[in-house]
Order: structure tokens, then sequence, then C-alpha cells
DNA sequence: GAATGCCATTAGAT
DNA sequence: ATCTAATGGCATTC
């Protein structure tokens, strides 16, 4: 459990906090939700309290620790008009806390309250926000990664295909080179030639691309360049392009490098399910959404 | 049914 | 324009 700084009372909350003052420098400390219920929104609720009391489902708990206070101010006008901003300090444990455990239970939450001089109802509204930011950046995050595999991917399957439609050629040259000389076939050099057949052994010849490379488990998380993963210089299956199906997403997203990865079978993957269902699958392994475990703990 | 979460949305602050 | 505190609706859990 961590330390929370010294405890404001509710009443006064922030009142002795600097950097409140230079972030509200244009309004004074009593307005500063005046220790009571958070400002009211314009659109939802007028001041009679009586709305006050539901005008969320979160906010019995308002009412009863801080539902005493004033909604109006020394003027008598609406001072929920202003919206204020959580000062750094407030931020900065909230910041904290989120990282513990991005899951606010009660106790935290009237913890954090009591620390931060907010009322508990702010707290989860807080962690709420919070949870949503994360999970915005995250999901950019797992955006960004997984187009660059798709189009690493992508530029992979296109040699490929460029490069079978060129052992094809050159196939049917030969097909039809021996059939006008000698008006048979020969299934054999066909084999040794078109490798994109089952013919995975005639690896010395480098020029040709082995289409079996991938059902060949890699050893090594760095092929050397005559490795049969590479055509022409460029690596066929980078690391991370192979991982998609078996390893979970957060796998995929944070261990690309993983060596063990990339003997996963792409083409298999490719063939059984072609790219849209791969990502499809990501969902089914997405469910355990926050990296951390069932306490939702970063560390 | 109360508590809580997520989502979409609003609206004030910067 | 962007960020973020806050609302309201709906879903889930106990």
């Amino acid at each position: 459990m961590m330390a929370f700084p010294p405890c404001h009372t509710f009443m006064f909350q922030n009142h002795e906090d600097p950097e409140l003052h230079l972030a509200n420098s244009s309004c004074p400390p009593q307005h500063f939700h005046g220790g009571g219920m958070p400002f009211m929104m314009k659109r939802s609720l007028s001041f009679s309290g009586v709305e006050n009391n539901k005008c969320h489902h979160h906010d019995q708990e308002a009412a009863l620790h801080g539902g005493g206070e004033d909604d109006l101010s020394d003027d008598g006008s609406q001072m929920g008009e202003k919206k204020k901003r959580l000062n750094l300090e407030q931020v900065k444990t909230l910041e904290k806390s989120f990282e513990m455990g991005n899951k606010l239970e009660p106790e935290r939450k009237m913890q954090l309250a009591k620390a931060l001089g907010l009322q508990p109802r702010q707290i989860a509204i807080w962690f709420q926000n919070r949870r949503a930011r994360w999970k915005t950046k995250q999901l950019e995050k797992d955006y960004d990664i997984l187009k660059k595999k798709f189009d690493a991917l992508k530029a992979d399957n296109d040699a490929l295909q460029a490069h079978n439609k060129k052992l094809h050629a050159e196939l049917l040259a030969l097909k039809s080179k021996d059939s006008s000389n000698e008006g048979g076939f020969d299934f054999k050099k066909e084999t040794d030639q078109g490798s994109w057949s089952n013919g995975s052994e005639n690896s010395s010849d480098h020029h040709h691309l082995n289409l079996e490379i991938s059902r060949t488990p890699a050893t090594t998380s760095s092929p050397p360049s005559d490795s049969p993963h590479e055509m022409n210089g460029k690596n066929l299956f980078p690391p991370s392009s192979s991982s998609l199906r078996s390893a979970s997403t957060t796998q995929l997203l944070q261990g690309s490098s993983r060596s063990d990865l990339q003997c996963l079978k792409v083409d298999q993957m490719i063939q059984d399910e072609g790219l849209c269902s791969m990502f499809n699958g990501i969902d089914q392994e997405h469910q355990g959404f926050w990296p951390w475990p069932e306490q939702h703990h970063f560390h």
C-alpha cells in the first residue's frame, strides 16, 4: 500500500495547496468544489439538491460524504458552473495509485478521496476516465504494431506470389520444351525445379525460393543471409510476422522478437484462415484486455 | 436492487 | 483543437 499524502479535510480541501492556487489562480479556493458536491453539469441538473441525490447511480456516496454542502456560492449564484481540473499533486497521486491497480476498491477510493480532498465519486470518475484513456492509447499502439506486421506480411506475400508466378512461367516453358523434344514429360525435373510442391531438399539452389520454408522450423532467432527465409537479401518471414496466430495478442505485441515464435507456420496460417480471420482471432485472444492480471496491477 | 464498470457523450479548461 | 471531469444509459455481479 502506498503512502498517501497528509489528509486534507473535505471542507477545506486544497486550500493549502500552492499548486492549486497556481492552477486555479482565477478562482478563489472556496470555489474549488467548495469541498462539497462536484460542480453541476449544466445540461443535467438543477441546483435544487433534489435531483442531485440521484443525478447518477454513483452519487449516493457523494450525497453521503459531501451531500450536506451547499450547492450555491456566496452570492447565491450557481457555483457549479466552473469545472476544475485536478491539480498536479492530485493527479500524481492518482496516477501512482492507478499504476498499482487500475480497479478501484472502495477502501482505496475512500483513502484517496480523503488524502486528496476529493469526493469519492470524483476518484471513481478519474479512474474510469483513466482506464478509458489507457485503453485508447493501448488500442492505438496495438493498431500501429499490427499494421506494421500486416504490411510486412503483405510484402512477403507479394514477393512470394511474384516468385511463384515466375517459377510457374519457367515450368511452363520447360514443359513445352520437353514435350516438343520428347513428346513426354519429365516429372522429376518438374519436381526439382518447380519447388512450390513438396520438394524441399534442393536447397543448394539459393536462387529458387523454397516455398517449404515455413514448414521447416527456424532454429535461430536471426537467420543468416543464406537462410531459405530470405530472398534477394530480404527476410521473407520476419520474426514478428509469423507469430500472429499462436501467440496471444499481448505476446504478439510485446514479444515480436522471440525466436520461438518464428517457427510458426505462416503458410498454413494464411491458407487456413486468411489474413482477415487471422485478425479476427485477436478479439478472442484479447479477452484479458488489461496487461495486468486479475487484480489489474501494472507491476 | 445496490454497487460498479464500460461506453458514448457533453462541456469547461487550457 | 485537445484534454479531461463529469453525466447518463446500460450491463454485470453479488
